[in-house]
DNA sequence: GCATTGACTCTAG
DNA sequence: CCTAGAGCCAATG
């Protein structure tokens, strides 16, 4: 996917992550081939999160912790999300993210 | 084209 | 565990 552009890159490596598991920004970024761009992954997951088939609930911070901030969706809607897939979470939001860490 | 914006990350305290 | 600050960089206006 070397032809598409960050943003597009982005949305088809979010598909790709499985039931139950979950990837971190700067993942996203490294795999869509811009290591330093996890902020931009956030900015884009806000974008489209509501539109496609996104599966955006499974992006998380680097230290396994909701950091949701947009304005479609509340930190408890991601955590009721990851928790209908399996992953238990603690009450600050946060969980072991080695546990279910996706790797490409 | 320049300035502003962040669903980030890492280091330090 | 929490806050603060610096570095990051694609997308927007």
């Amino acid at each position: 996917v070397a032809n598409s552009t960050f943003k597009e890159q982005v949305i088809l490596i979010v598909k790709q992550i499985p039931y139950g598991k979950v990837a971190s920004y700067g993942q996203i970024a490294l795999y869509a081939q811009s290591p330093r761009a996890a902020r931009q992954v956030g900015w884009i997951l806000n974008k489209y999160s509501g539109a496609e088939e996104i599966p955006w609930w499974r992006v998380v911070n680097n230290s396994g912790r909701i950091s949701i901030k947009g304005s479609h969706f509340t930190q408890m809607d991601q955590k009721l999300r990851l928790e209908n897939e399996g992953v238990i979470i603690d009450d600050n939001l946060s969980f072991d993210i080695n546990q279910y860490r996706w790797h490409k």
